[in-house]
DNA sequence: CCAGAATACTTGCAAAATGCAAGTGGAGTT
DNA sequence: AACTCCACTTGCATTTTGCAAGTATTCTGG
Protein backbone atom coordinates (compact mmCIF):
# COMPACT_ATOMS: atom_id res chain seq x y z
CA UNK A 1 0.00 0.00 0.00
CA UNK A 2 2.91 2.20 -0.80
CA UNK A 3 1.64 5.96 -1.36
CA UNK A 4 2.07 6.65 -5.32
CA UNK A 5 4.86 8.37 -5.44
CA UNK A 6 4.31 11.32 -8.54
CA UNK A 7 7.25 12.78 -10.41
CA UNK A 8 7.92 15.65 -8.64
CA UNK A 9 6.66 18.01 -11.32
CA UNK A 10 4.61 20.71 -9.28
CA UNK A 11 5.45 22.55 -6.25
CA UNK A 12 8.61 23.58 -7.22
CA UNK A 13 8.29 27.12 -7.69
CA UNK A 14 11.85 28.04 -9.72
CA UNK A 15 10.46 24.93 -11.76
CA UNK A 16 7.47 27.01 -12.10
CA UNK A 17 8.95 29.60 -13.10
CA UNK A 18 11.12 27.76 -15.78
CA UNK A 19 8.03 26.88 -17.55
CA UNK A 20 6.89 30.11 -18.30
CA UNK A 21 10.40 32.31 -18.69
CA UNK A 22 12.90 29.42 -19.36
CA UNK A 23 11.81 30.31 -22.72
CA UNK A 24 14.02 32.77 -25.03
CA UNK A 25 11.25 34.21 -26.99
CA UNK A 26 8.57 34.35 -23.71
CA UNK A 27 11.18 36.16 -22.07
CA UNK A 28 11.42 38.72 -24.54
CA UNK A 29 7.63 39.28 -25.19
CA UNK A 30 7.52 39.77 -21.97
CA UNK A 31 10.13 42.56 -22.07
CA UNK A 32 8.45 43.86 -24.95
CA UNK A 33 5.55 44.07 -23.00
CA UNK A 34 6.37 45.11 -20.05
CA UNK A 35 9.03 47.72 -20.28
CA UNK A 36 8.85 48.54 -24.32
CA UNK A 37 4.89 49.69 -24.21
CA UNK A 38 4.45 46.61 -27.57
CA UNK A 39 1.15 45.61 -27.34
CA UNK A 40 0.38 44.17 -31.00
CA UNK A 41 1.43 41.41 -33.25
CA UNK A 42 3.24 43.89 -35.70
CA UNK A 43 5.10 45.57 -33.01
CA UNK A 44 6.38 42.35 -31.39
CA UNK A 45 7.25 41.16 -35.33
CA UNK A 46 9.86 44.40 -35.27
CA UNK A 47 11.80 43.70 -32.14
CA UNK A 48 15.00 43.10 -33.29
CA UNK A 49 15.60 39.53 -32.24
CA UNK A 50 13.71 38.70 -35.51
CA UNK A 51 10.82 36.50 -34.28
CA UNK A 52 9.03 34.11 -36.78
CA UNK A 53 5.54 34.72 -37.41
CA UNK A 54 4.34 31.02 -36.40
CA UNK A 55 6.58 31.24 -33.12
CA UNK A 56 5.11 34.26 -32.24
CA UNK A 57 1.29 33.26 -32.59
CA UNK A 58 2.38 30.00 -30.68
CA UNK A 59 4.07 32.39 -27.65
CA UNK A 60 1.78 34.97 -27.30
CA UNK A 61 -1.02 31.66 -27.33
CA UNK A 62 1.03 29.97 -24.45
CA UNK A 63 1.04 33.32 -22.77
CA UNK A 64 -2.62 34.00 -22.76
CA UNK A 65 -3.03 30.41 -21.48
CA UNK A 66 -0.80 30.81 -18.59
CA UNK A 67 -2.44 34.23 -18.00
CA UNK A 68 0.08 36.45 -18.66
CA UNK A 69 -1.58 38.31 -21.44
CA UNK A 70 -5.26 38.92 -22.48
CA UNK A 71 -6.00 39.22 -26.09
CA UNK A 72 -8.94 41.98 -26.77
CA UNK A 73 -9.72 43.51 -29.72
CA UNK A 74 -7.79 47.18 -30.53
CA UNK A 75 -10.26 50.07 -29.42
CA UNK A 76 -8.87 52.01 -32.30
CA UNK A 77 -9.46 49.55 -35.44
CA UNK A 78 -11.35 46.68 -35.73
CA UNK A 79 -9.11 44.87 -37.92
CA UNK A 80 -5.93 44.95 -35.18
CA UNK A 81 -5.64 43.03 -31.81
CA UNK A 82 -4.17 44.15 -28.52
CA UNK A 83 -1.99 41.73 -26.08
CA UNK A 84 -2.14 43.28 -22.30
CA UNK A 85 -0.27 42.25 -19.22
CA UNK A 86 -1.96 40.94 -16.53
CA UNK A 87 -1.80 41.47 -13.06
CA UNK A 88 0.40 38.35 -13.07
CA UNK A 89 2.59 39.55 -15.80
CA UNK A 90 3.17 43.30 -14.13
CA UNK A 91 3.80 41.85 -10.91
CA UNK A 92 6.96 39.82 -13.03
CA UNK A 93 8.93 43.10 -12.64
CA UNK A 94 10.86 43.39 -10.05
CA UNK A 95 12.22 39.40 -11.30
CA UNK A 96 12.80 41.51 -14.62
CA UNK A 97 14.43 44.15 -13.84
CA UNK A 98 16.62 42.04 -11.24
CA UNK A 99 17.60 40.22 -14.48
CA UNK A 100 18.30 43.14 -16.17
CA UNK A 101 20.63 44.93 -13.39
CA UNK A 102 22.61 41.84 -13.38
CA UNK A 103 23.23 41.45 -16.99
CA UNK A 104 23.86 45.00 -16.87
CA UNK A 105 26.40 44.37 -14.60
CA UNK A 106 27.95 41.84 -16.99
CA UNK A 107 27.25 42.18 -20.32
CA UNK A 108 30.18 44.25 -21.41
CA UNK A 109 28.14 45.68 -24.47
CA UNK A 110 25.32 45.99 -22.56
CA UNK A 111 23.37 49.80 -23.38
CA UNK A 112 21.60 50.33 -20.36
CA UNK A 113 23.29 53.10 -18.51
CA UNK A 114 24.99 51.98 -15.27
CA UNK A 115 22.51 54.83 -13.42
CA UNK A 116 20.30 52.28 -14.24
CA UNK A 117 21.20 49.67 -12.01
CA UNK A 118 22.43 52.04 -9.42
CA UNK A 119 18.72 53.81 -9.16
CA UNK A 120 17.23 50.30 -8.76
CA UNK A 121 19.71 49.51 -5.94
CA UNK A 122 18.87 52.40 -3.93
CA UNK A 123 14.72 52.23 -4.67
CA UNK A 124 14.05 49.21 -6.36
CA UNK A 125 10.01 50.13 -5.16
CA UNK A 126 10.16 53.19 -6.76
CA UNK A 127 12.20 52.09 -9.98
CA UNK A 128 9.31 49.28 -10.46
CA UNK A 129 6.99 52.00 -9.58
CA UNK A 130 7.75 53.98 -12.50
CA UNK A 131 7.21 50.88 -14.75
CA UNK A 132 4.09 50.38 -13.57
CA UNK A 133 3.39 53.79 -14.36
CA UNK A 134 4.58 53.75 -17.94
CA UNK A 135 2.26 50.47 -18.30
CA UNK A 136 -0.93 52.41 -17.14
CA UNK A 137 -0.30 54.79 -19.14
CA UNK A 138 0.19 53.40 -22.86
CA UNK A 139 -3.01 50.28 -21.29
CA UNK A 140 -5.00 53.19 -20.37
CA UNK A 141 -3.98 55.81 -23.69
CA UNK A 142 -5.33 52.35 -25.77
CA UNK A 143 -8.50 51.49 -23.81
CA UNK A 144 -9.56 54.58 -24.43
CA UNK A 145 -9.47 54.22 -28.27
CA UNK B 1 28.00 55.98 -47.61
CA UNK B 2 24.82 54.78 -44.46
CA UNK B 3 26.60 53.54 -41.68
CA UNK B 4 25.94 49.81 -42.20
CA UNK B 5 22.71 48.99 -39.72
CA UNK B 6 24.10 45.87 -37.69
CA UNK B 7 21.12 43.66 -36.61
CA UNK B 8 20.27 44.94 -33.45
CA UNK B 9 21.43 41.66 -31.13
CA UNK B 10 23.78 42.84 -28.67
CA UNK B 11 23.42 45.67 -25.84
CA UNK B 12 20.00 44.82 -24.61
CA UNK B 13 20.49 43.66 -21.13
CA UNK B 14 17.09 41.30 -21.06
CA UNK B 15 18.02 39.38 -24.02
CA UNK B 16 20.83 39.13 -22.63
CA UNK B 17 19.76 37.29 -19.74
CA UNK B 18 17.36 35.36 -21.89
CA UNK B 19 20.61 34.27 -23.74
CA UNK B 20 21.42 32.36 -20.09
CA UNK B 21 17.77 31.61 -18.60
CA UNK B 22 15.38 31.74 -21.19
CA UNK B 23 16.84 27.83 -21.76
CA UNK B 24 14.93 25.69 -18.88
CA UNK B 25 17.81 23.77 -18.32
CA UNK B 26 19.82 26.25 -17.76
CA UNK B 27 17.31 27.75 -15.64
CA UNK B 28 17.15 24.67 -13.46
CA UNK B 29 20.76 24.22 -13.38
CA UNK B 30 21.37 27.46 -11.95
CA UNK B 31 18.37 26.41 -9.42
CA UNK B 32 20.25 23.41 -8.24
CA UNK B 33 23.32 25.06 -7.85
CA UNK B 34 22.64 28.05 -6.04
CA UNK B 35 19.64 27.07 -4.01
CA UNK B 36 20.46 22.50 -3.85
CA UNK B 37 23.58 23.13 -3.13
CA UNK B 38 24.32 20.07 -6.86
CA UNK B 39 28.08 20.57 -7.75
CA UNK B 40 28.39 17.16 -9.57
CA UNK B 41 26.89 15.46 -13.25
CA UNK B 42 25.35 12.64 -11.07
CA UNK B 43 23.59 14.87 -8.74
CA UNK B 44 22.09 16.95 -11.82
CA UNK B 45 20.89 13.73 -13.35
CA UNK B 46 18.60 12.72 -10.64
CA UNK B 47 16.37 16.49 -10.31
CA UNK B 48 13.18 15.38 -10.19
CA UNK B 49 12.74 16.93 -14.12
CA UNK B 50 14.68 13.97 -15.25
CA UNK B 51 17.10 15.91 -17.69
CA UNK B 52 18.97 13.40 -20.32
CA UNK B 53 22.61 12.86 -20.26
CA UNK B 54 23.38 14.43 -23.24
CA UNK B 55 21.63 17.56 -22.79
CA UNK B 56 23.13 18.23 -19.63
CA UNK B 57 26.48 17.48 -20.99
CA UNK B 58 25.47 20.46 -23.53
CA UNK B 59 24.18 23.15 -20.77
CA UNK B 60 27.68 22.20 -18.46
CA UNK B 61 29.62 22.92 -21.08
CA UNK B 62 27.35 25.91 -22.11
CA UNK B 63 27.11 27.33 -18.23
CA UNK B 64 31.11 27.11 -18.21
CA UNK B 65 31.67 29.05 -21.30
CA UNK B 66 29.42 31.19 -20.37
CA UNK B 67 31.03 32.11 -17.03
CA UNK B 68 28.58 30.56 -14.67
CA UNK B 69 30.43 27.26 -14.00
CA UNK B 70 33.69 26.32 -13.05
CA UNK B 71 34.37 22.33 -13.79
CA UNK B 72 37.22 21.01 -11.52
CA UNK B 73 38.14 17.68 -10.11
CA UNK B 74 36.85 16.50 -7.58
CA UNK B 75 38.93 16.53 -4.49
CA UNK B 76 37.32 13.92 -2.94
CA UNK B 77 37.38 11.32 -5.70
CA UNK B 78 39.79 11.95 -8.16
CA UNK B 79 37.57 9.97 -10.82
CA UNK B 80 34.86 12.57 -10.47
CA UNK B 81 34.40 16.04 -11.74
CA UNK B 82 32.55 19.26 -9.49
CA UNK B 83 31.02 22.21 -11.42
CA UNK B 84 31.59 25.18 -8.90
CA UNK B 85 28.93 28.43 -9.29
CA UNK B 86 30.97 31.60 -10.04
CA UNK B 87 30.38 34.99 -8.78
CA UNK B 88 28.54 35.70 -11.88
CA UNK B 89 26.07 32.76 -11.32
CA UNK B 90 26.03 33.76 -7.10
CA UNK B 91 25.14 37.42 -8.43
CA UNK B 92 22.09 36.16 -9.97
CA UNK B 93 20.46 34.77 -6.67
CA UNK B 94 18.55 37.88 -6.18
CA UNK B 95 16.58 37.41 -9.62
CA UNK B 96 16.48 34.17 -9.05
CA UNK B 97 14.93 34.72 -5.97
CA UNK B 98 12.69 37.35 -6.90
CA UNK B 99 11.23 34.71 -9.98
CA UNK B 100 10.77 32.32 -7.00
CA UNK B 101 8.63 34.97 -4.68
CA UNK B 102 6.72 36.10 -7.86
CA UNK B 103 6.19 31.98 -9.10
CA UNK B 104 5.31 31.27 -4.92
CA UNK B 105 2.45 33.40 -5.69
CA UNK B 106 1.16 32.21 -8.88
CA UNK B 107 1.89 28.62 -8.54
CA UNK B 108 -1.13 26.91 -6.77
CA UNK B 109 0.42 23.91 -5.88
CA UNK B 110 3.62 25.81 -4.54
CA UNK B 111 5.62 23.76 -2.38
CA UNK B 112 7.74 27.20 -1.02
CA UNK B 113 5.86 28.03 2.35
CA UNK B 114 4.27 32.14 2.75
CA UNK B 115 6.92 33.00 5.62
CA UNK B 116 9.88 32.54 2.24
CA UNK B 117 8.18 35.19 0.10
CA UNK B 118 7.07 37.22 3.47
CA UNK B 119 10.67 37.12 4.38
CA UNK B 120 12.50 38.05 1.82
CA UNK B 121 10.13 40.79 0.98
CA UNK B 122 11.09 42.36 4.52
CA UNK B 123 14.41 41.40 4.47
CA UNK B 124 15.87 40.46 0.87
CA UNK B 125 19.52 41.49 1.59
CA UNK B 126 19.33 38.88 4.61
CA UNK B 127 17.83 36.12 2.28
CA UNK B 128 19.89 36.35 -0.19
CA UNK B 129 22.89 36.83 2.50
CA UNK B 130 21.54 33.03 3.71
CA UNK B 131 21.72 31.59 0.26
CA UNK B 132 25.01 32.73 0.08
CA UNK B 133 26.77 30.90 3.18
CA UNK B 134 24.88 28.27 2.09
CA UNK B 135 26.85 28.05 -1.24
CA UNK B 136 30.38 28.69 0.50
CA UNK B 137 29.74 25.94 3.35
CA UNK B 138 29.16 23.33 0.42
CA UNK B 139 32.42 24.68 -1.42
CA UNK B 140 34.64 25.10 1.62
CA UNK B 141 33.74 21.55 2.60
CA UNK B 142 33.94 20.07 -1.48
CA UNK B 143 37.60 22.00 -1.80
CA UNK B 144 38.57 20.87 1.46
CA UNK B 145 38.23 17.26 0.10
C1' DC C 1 -18.05 50.70 -54.49
C1' DC C 2 -13.87 48.69 -55.57
C1' DA C 3 -8.66 47.94 -55.84
C1' DG C 4 -4.97 47.73 -53.01
C1' DA C 5 -2.78 47.70 -48.55
C1' DA C 6 -2.54 46.31 -43.77
C1' DT C 7 -3.21 43.10 -39.91
C1' DA C 8 -3.14 38.70 -37.73
C1' DC C 9 -2.46 34.83 -38.38
C1' DT C 10 -1.87 29.53 -40.86
C1' DT C 11 0.46 26.11 -43.62
C1' DG C 12 4.30 23.40 -45.62
C1' DC C 13 8.70 21.94 -45.44
C1' DA C 14 13.71 21.58 -44.46
C1' DA C 15 16.94 22.03 -40.71
C1' DA C 16 18.07 21.94 -35.96
C1' DA C 17 17.32 20.57 -31.19
C1' DT C 18 15.61 17.15 -28.07
C1' DG C 19 14.79 12.69 -25.69
C1' DC C 20 15.87 8.02 -25.11
C1' DA C 21 18.74 3.98 -25.02
C1' DA C 22 22.94 2.05 -25.44
C1' DG C 23 27.89 2.32 -25.46
C1' DT C 24 32.73 4.07 -24.12
C1' DG C 25 36.71 4.86 -21.27
C1' DG C 26 39.04 5.73 -17.09
C1' DA C 27 39.50 5.40 -11.96
C1' DG C 28 38.44 2.98 -7.61
C1' DT C 29 37.14 -1.35 -5.18
C1' DT C 30 37.05 -6.40 -4.07
C1' DA D 1 41.15 -9.65 -12.92
C1' DA D 2 36.45 -8.65 -12.64
C1' DC D 3 33.15 -5.40 -11.24
C1' DT D 4 31.28 -0.97 -10.31
C1' DC D 5 30.92 3.91 -10.53
C1' DC D 6 31.31 8.17 -12.90
C1' DA D 7 31.20 11.34 -16.68
C1' DC D 8 30.30 11.56 -20.61
C1' DT D 9 29.40 10.23 -26.18
C1' DT D 10 26.88 8.22 -29.97
C1' DG D 11 22.91 6.90 -32.88
C1' DC D 12 18.48 7.49 -34.06
C1' DA D 13 13.47 8.63 -33.90
C1' DT D 14 10.58 12.48 -32.60
C1' DT D 15 9.71 17.24 -31.79
C1' DT D 16 10.50 22.04 -32.35
C1' DT D 17 12.14 25.74 -34.99
C1' DG D 18 12.89 28.97 -38.80
C1' DC D 19 11.75 30.50 -43.25
C1' DA D 20 8.72 31.44 -47.09
C1' DA D 21 4.41 31.60 -48.85
C1' DG D 22 -0.55 31.81 -48.44
C1' DT D 23 -5.23 33.17 -46.36
C1' DA D 24 -9.04 35.78 -44.23
C1' DT D 25 -10.71 39.89 -42.54
C1' DT D 26 -10.57 44.85 -42.20
C1' DC D 27 -9.44 49.45 -43.43
C1' DT D 28 -8.30 53.26 -47.05
C1' DG D 29 -8.12 56.12 -51.24
C1' DG D 30 -10.19 57.23 -55.51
Amino acid sequence: MAKQEKPDWNGCPTRYAAGIVGDKWCFLLLRDVLLHGKRTYREFLGSPEGISTNILANRLAKLETLGMLTREPDPRKASSVCYFPTKKARDFLPALISMMVWATRYDEVTEAPASFAKSFGEDPKGTIAWYETEIDRVDQALRAG
